[in-house]
DNA sequence: GCCAAAAGTCAACGAGTGATTACTTAGAGC
DNA sequence: GCTCTAAGTAATCACTCGTTGACTTTTGGC
């Protein structure tokens, strides 16, 4: 047989244990705060396997991170229904299965290695989708407007999650994170 | 003499200048990124006085960055003047004097020492004084949503500066800030 | 069963990091 | 002018980081 019976050993398995640490590892750390020898660990795998498949941090990091900064599938439906995903997702502290490619993006903005990175692929990856499902004028400032303030809910709420706040806050300002949105989105 | 004629060798301004070469390379760097050596040099001081004077890293950030990490200077007056501050101050790449303590809080807070004490900073210093300027409902809400708007210009405009933003664009991008702004501030 | 090639392991290098210890120099007070 | 203390310096420690090159083990085709 070929394909069948992983085994113990298996690249592409490998590749893909170490592309989830990663991926694990840079969302709680940042880019300069994680460890190849963290990654390693937690994939199971050996150190130098990382290099062997991914080349480098760097490179590990353009695979595991860059490709999941996309704010292009929530941006799917009406206003109404946009508005209302962005205000539900961004007010809380999320399911936290672990990776978040936003929350990879806040702590590894000051990297100098990864942020040139983030910044770029920001530019196509957030501000540009957004612009493109807006109609009617101002297209570039309301869709800053949007995207500054979803960029600092992330930071509230998926990384400085320990200071508290109410459950009758938190649902108020969801409606009004929601309204704000969908006024911006339809002019 | 006792106070005079600042001589060559004078341990208040030598803790000084540490101070300032401190806050430019936190500014530029974050807090991990920046090193004791290119604060020192920064300085043009001994790599060791900066342990001498401030105990250690954390100790001189602390000092550097933490008691300019606040709001309050720009709460003052009507909120018509208020909204029209933070929009003029935020859309903005700055004047950039070469420190922004904000720009500091972003670049470190992925840091694992000096993380936990910008979150706690933050706390007191910009979302309970924009708490207790506000009037009416719902205060808690409308202080996150400012505050979180805020948080993401500076991703934006002091980071991120080099994606481009037409002067149009900016013109109207004030404009819409200044609106919503002043739209929270009042109810 | 043999054996090349793939997959995985081991030890170490070189560059930096914050911090410390022992030393040298300058200045203020008498 | 001497001296004692504060200010500044030099050398280095202990540690962590990403990365590399040589080595060992397993696998699958013949």
């Amino acid at each position: 047989m070929k394909n069948a019976t992983p085994n113990i050993r298996n690249a592409e398995a490998t590749a893909e244990r170490i592309l989830r640490a990663a991926q694990t590892v840079f969302h709680e750390k940042g880019y300069d705060g994680a460890t190849t020898r963290e990654i390693a660990d937690r994939a199971g795998i050996n150190l130098t396997l990382i290099n062997r498949y991914y080349g480098s941090k760097l490179g590990l990091f353009e695979k595991a991170v860059l490709p999941h900064l996309n704010l292009q599938p929530l941006l799917q439906g009406t206003p109404a229904e946009v508005a209302r995903r962005l205000a539900e997702l961004y007010v809380d502290t999320g399911p936290k299965d672990g990776f978040d490619a936003f929350v990879v993006l806040v702590r590894s903005i000051a990297s100098r290695e990864a942020g040139p990175l983030l910044i770029a692929r920001l530019q196509e990856a957030a501000l540009t989708p957004l612009e493109r499902i807006l109609e009617g004028p101002d297209k570039g400032a309301r869709a800053t407007l949007i995207a500054t303030q979803l960029a600092g809910l992330v930071l509230r709420f998926r990384i400085m999650a320990e200071i508290p706040l109410s459950e009758e806050e938190r649902r108020e300002l969801k409606r009004r994170l929601e309204a704000s949105l969908h006024a911006i989105l339809l002019r």
